[in-house]
DNA sequence: ACCTTTTAGGACCAAACGGTCCAATATATT
DNA sequence: AATATATTGGACCGTTTGGTCCTAAAAGGT
């Protein structure tokens, strides 16, 4: 039987990553993938092609909505500083959550495959670029709203920012407790100070 | 033929340790480990148990080895800030080296089984909590010594960094820049001001 | 009603997986 | 030299792995 001709190739593509984020990249077996994406093992090569390319278009995937999600934070209309600091406190209480304990997909795809697999690797570099240039943007905004310390290279501190989003979430993991989370978190963004 | 008597159980596991380090939990097969090891696949099980077992071994391992070896950092004689700047600026250079990209094991281990592996999740918290007590322990003394400022909260200063290092470290993964990694574990220590 | 296209299901594959078991053998003890 | 101990390599196990292929059938277009 065809597939209904409602079928979205985005959403399937959708669960393959919520999957791959919540069990990690060789924990994923083919029959997980075929169950969360509910096509068959056929369409599933037909469609998508391998393991690895269905992994490769997840990163990809996730590239186009959560990180871009969090880009368009930057065009909100707040103080930046404000917005940054946002970042950080939704991201530590999502670590505190069930569903938001598996962190983000990057960071866990980055620390995983990255050494051993170039092209995911690329992909991963190219969406922590993509925050590290949001946080440029706000960085650039709040020094000149006279938020942020304006003596400070932005561009050094937006990528203190994205190393220390990284290092609160694998924190949280280990440690997922609200105060901890949120001391890390205050810390973290005094140094725009 | 018996192993030889000088076998030492305690370097098989750290060669066990070294291929869990490189390939992560998953992606580690028996045959990597038993040839790492170098001891047969009936030894393995003997001696050691199942892979699982041999994994939460390696932790424990690390735990004793290089997580024990920071903390001794902290008995050095020098001025702690500078001890803790030590710490940062050569997990920094470390990631542009190529053994060294692979990061913190704890920390890898953390990221790929934490949330799947409730044993391995304790010991991994229990190495984090030496790496805390550690900065801990050097917080204090440099707020004593007057390089830390000494109205900050210790405990959080110490958790902080501890996230912090763990950021710099999946941050360097993908990014393997030395001037970007200096950029960041300065801003990170600028929090001790 | 017909035909083409698209999908599903499942048979099938070789290889690798983690794990068990045993006979052979090399050392250590006596 | 005989014996007990420790370790080996390898046969073997069932299961799962990622992946291919073919047939049957359901939907869409005509």
């Amino acid at each position: 039987m065809p597939r209904p001709r409602e079928f979205d190739a985005t959403q399937a593509l959708n669960q393959a990553m919520q999957v791959f984020w919540s069990k990690g990249y060789e924990a994923t077996s083919l029959a997980d993938l075929i169950a969360a994406m509910k096509i068959s093992k056929s369409s599933f090569y037909d469609t998508f092609g391998c393991k690895h390319d269905v992994f490769l278009a997840a990163i990809e995937h996730y590239k186009q909505t959560v990180t871009r999600q969090i880009a368009s934070v930057a065009t909100l209309d707040a103080p930046a500083r404000k917005l940054i600091a946002g970042l950080f406190e939704r991201a530590a209480s999502r670590m505190t959550e069930k569903d938001g304990r598996r962190g983000c997909f990057l960071n866990n795809c980055c620390v995983e495959v990255a050494l051993h697999d170039p092209a995911a690797a690329k992909l991963i570099g190219g969406g922590f670029g993509i925050v590290e240039d949001t946080f440029l943007a706000l960085v650039k905004r709040g020094q000149a709203e006279g938020d942020i310390a304006k003596d400070k290279d932005a561009k050094a501190l937006a990528r203190y920012l994205t190393s220390s989003l990284n290092g609160l979430m694998v924190f949280g993991k280990a440690n997922p407790d609200k105060k901890a989370l949120a001391d890390v978190a205050r810390i973290a963004l005094a140094a725009l100070d």
